[in-house]
RNA sequence: GCAGGUGUAGUUUAAUGGUAGAACUAUAGCCUUCCAAGCUAUUAACGUGGGUUCGAUUCCCAUCACCUGCUCCA
């Protein structure tokens, strides 16, 4: 197979009703994309295989749903407010774009830091080193200017600058602020995580690449609270349990790989990360994110909220802060990866067959109906739907010939068709065919529910 | 943010300074008893806004969106 472009997926993803490009009546606006029916159902069972992994069938964890706006207070704590406003700076000459305290930092090799100054002041220190852009070597540089990653609301009827508020940056947040909240009500002792999936903003310098990075976006994290000094023996159990997660969703195996941060690239909070990375069709990008947190962030908050956020070891009856492992991924990173993995053009009988192959439990839709002849079987095929319907996602296809309504029942994804015909009118079997191998086999009417229960569990 | 490219039905595309032709898809009907069959009919497009012009989808400008590369990336 030739290899899938962005722009096939892209308009795939239109054509089929999984995904199409955002207020696209008014030219639509950059990065921004909506689940169509098909994307909004893919979505759902990703989030759903995702909680009953890492809550559900986890001893440990327990879920939550923080607000999305929460105290400005809790960003300021968490360093967003801050390290979120890099001072950048342009190359007039050959346009490349640098921070203006790591320029200074490199040209003099660390010895002056452009820590805690303004942005005058390294305007100043750049002109007084006579530092010059790395890339063309020339010192003609633009006004610094600062990014706010944080995208800024208000609230209340007033513009007022006292209630300015912060659409959340990450869903980690929401759940260090409940730490105290969960533990005392769930009765929980470490180690233990609590998990969330929802909406996060950040306003991205470069977006793109389809849905892989928006500045609007859905995270499934967990926070996973450990003492201090087991925090890298989870670390390792909690990298093997995401990439099986990714293997039991049926992704190809030798699409991902690890990648450790390098000790230069890894944030100031973080004690060890190591990505998670697939093979997209522009090459290998990010998908999942576990990064060892330290006690950094209920240290901070600990420190700006002034409540005790520390753990009363029952054992040994003493206080300390847990460390904190945090596997992070977003959901339509995720998407994105099961789409390209899943998307597969096969010649059958020398014509092209467009299957997605999806796992089962993320297929939008389990089973579609389909009468041989309309005219026949299409009273009993609905009532198959109806009684069907009450379990699974259906859908129903009348329309053209048998084989045409297997090819698009298979360019969705659904892992099974069922067909009515005399057979369904007189003994009460139908025939079931499945999306990969392409069997067909009979089944009672009484049996196919259970049949397909059995197949789209995870 | 920079550089380059692209923009005509849902998709792939044709032609043209006098507002567009097709294929596939879709929809309806006929036919059809298991893998994109056939026949008939139908819906459907010049990204947006300016300018030049008697007249612009075509030329010019701007803008928007997407793609590729760079840069950036909690």
């Amino acid at each position: 197979m030739e290899k899938l472009t962005m722009e096939e997926l892209v308009n795939y993803s239109k054509q089929y009703g999984y995904i199409y490009q955002g207020s696209e009546i008014y030219g639509g606006l950059a990065n921004a994309w909506d689940y169509g029916p098909l994307g909004s159902l893919l979505k759902q069972n990703v989030k759903k295989a995702w909680w009953q992994k890492f809550i559900q069938e986890c001893p440990y964890n327990y879920g939550l749903d923080s607000a999305i706006l929460m105290n400005p207070k809790v960003w300021v704590a968490s360093g967003h407010v801050a390290s979120f406003s890099d001072p950048l700076i342009d190359c007039k000459s050959c346009k490349a774009r640098h921070r203006a305290d790591k320029l200074i930092e490199d040209a003099t090799n660390g010895d002056v830091t452009g820590d805690g100054l303004s942005n005058e002041e390294l305007i100043e220190l750049i002109k007084e080193k006579n530092i010059v852009c790395p890339k063309c070597g020339k010192n003609d540089f633009t006004e610094i200017r600062k990014f706010n990653l944080l995208f800024e609301t208000y609230q209340g009827v007033t513009e007022d600058a006292k209630n300015k508020v912060y659409l959340r940056g990450e869903t980690a947040q929401g759940i260090f602020v409940n730490f105290k909240n969960v533990e005392r009500s769930m009765r929980a002792k470490l180690p233990f995580g609590i998990g969330q999936y929802g909406k996060s903003f950040r306003n991205e310098i470069t977006p793109g690449n389809f849905i892989f990075r928006t500045r609007e976006f859905e995270q499934m994290e967990l926070e996973f609270f450990c003492k201090p000094d087991t925090d890298l023996e989870w670390f390792s159990y909690w990298k093997s349990y995401c990439i099986d997660f990714l293997k039991l969703l049926g992704l190809k195996e030798e699409n991902l790989r690890y990648r450790d941060h390098a000790k230069e690239e890894l944030s100031f909070y973080s004690k060890a990360t190591t990505d998670i990375e697939y093979r997209f069709p522009f090459g290998w990008g990010e998908l999942w994110g576990i990064a060892d947190r330290t006690d950094y962030d209920l240290g901070v908050h600990m420190e700006h909220s002034s409540e005790d956020l520390r753990y009363l070891d029952p054992e040994t009856n003493e206080k300390y802060l847990p460390y904190v492992i945090e596997p992070s991924v977003g959901v339509d990173r995720l998407i994105l990866t099961i789409l390209c993995d899943a998307y597969t053009k096969e010649i059958v009988e020398n014509e092209e067959r467009l299957v997605l192959k999806i796992h089962p439990a993320l297929a939008p839709v389990k089973v579609t109906i389909l009468p041989l002849v309309k005219k026949f079987h299409s009273e009993k095929a609905n009532e198959v739907f109806q009684a069907l319907s009450k379990y699974f996602y259906c859908s129903y296809d009348e329309a053209g010939s048998i084989g045409k309504r297997y090819r698009r029942s298979d360019a969705i994804g659904t892992p099974f068709c069922i067909t009515i015909d005399d057979n369904t009118l007189n003994e009460n079997t139908i025939t079931i065919r499945d999306r990969d191998t392409m069997e067909q086999i009979t089944l009672s009417l009484d049996e196919v529910k259970d049949y397909i229960e059995s197949k789209i569990v995870l």
